[in-house]
DNA sequence: AACTAAATGCAATAATGTTGCAATTAGCTC
DNA sequence: GAGCTAATTGCAACATTATTGCATTTAGTT
């Protein structure tokens, strides 16, 4: 996963360094938005050390190369997870346990492109994030629920 | 449209305050999103002082009631334009002059619900911001290239 | 190993948010 | 209209997040 993102950048002529690596990792392991001073906080705790201003400009970069998205809701980064062809990337996130997975659906982005249309507007990109309950944490709230009034 | 904002205040028992009747003016003439510093800069040019700290806790009530929204790409207030029965108030931005509008699209929501479903979630809001150029901008876009190449 | 453009670190500064408490005010009662 | 009181605002201090210019380091190349 780490290691298609460093294709990308090597195709695009980036350099690949030790501060770029790091913050792979850390964004490829998180199950949640990181903003950057999260990640600082985070390497740090593994004894790493990175000036903030350069977790900016890297999640900057990666941002423009689409290896990550910004979230809306939280303003935190989440590293890509699906191949870059495709359209318009959505994310669904877990309001109780903050897990997010991203999903493409061309059918939607065609309706949400005619809808706006129609409206007299010509759109280009979506951002789209639906909030609510993953399976996990919709199971777990219907058996509290069961229990507190059967 | 101010009024109703302001009748919405009164029901809930909030009281109708200077400050607050000059933030809700100024989202309403505003024709773009406003961030906070925004609105007190705006205030300023005419003559008005608020706190900032006031202003942070006017758009936070203001959210709380669905007056305003959020806008997710640019991080600004807008004053809702419509009626706050209907479901989930979607935004098209125009990335050239950044003029918004906002819109409701039941059959969209339907899918968008029925789409997350299918991947195990079960979502209770969506936020959509579809980016794109409004028709104004669309148009002058397809004179310049008309002229450019006939 | 040496070279160089690219990337990072540093320092200073700007911009944005938050908190506790004192002073003010909107809406109510008389 | 004057007085009352809870709600609201202002102030001050502080915390967090973000940006900029320049010196130093480093990845990738020769
Ligand atoms: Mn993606
Ligand atoms: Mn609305
Ligand atoms: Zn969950
Ligand atoms: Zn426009």
């Amino acid at each position: 996963m780490v290691q298609d993102s460093i294709q990308v950048l090597q195709a695009q002529g980036y350099k690949v360094t030790k501060p770029r690596r790091q913050v792979l990792e850390i964004l490829d392991r998180a199950q949640r938005p990181l903003s950057p001073y999260d990640i600082q906080r985070l390497l740090r705790q593994q004894g790493k050390y990175l000036n903030h201003v350069t977790i900016y400009r890297i999640l900057d970069l990666f941002y423009s190369l689409n290896l990550a998205h910004k979230l809306l809701s939280t303003g935190g980064f989440v590293k890509c997870t699906l191949p870059s062809e495709e359209g318009c990337h959505r994310f669904m996130v877990c309001h109780r346990c903050g897990a997010i997975q991203e999903f493409v659906d061309p059918q939607l982005c065609l309706q949400e492109s005619k809808s706006t249309r129609n409206l007299g507007f010509h759109t280009e990109y979506h951002f789209s994030e639906s909030s609510g309950l993953c399976s996990n944490c919709y199971r777990k709230q219907l058996q509290k629920q069961g229990n507190a009034q059967p």
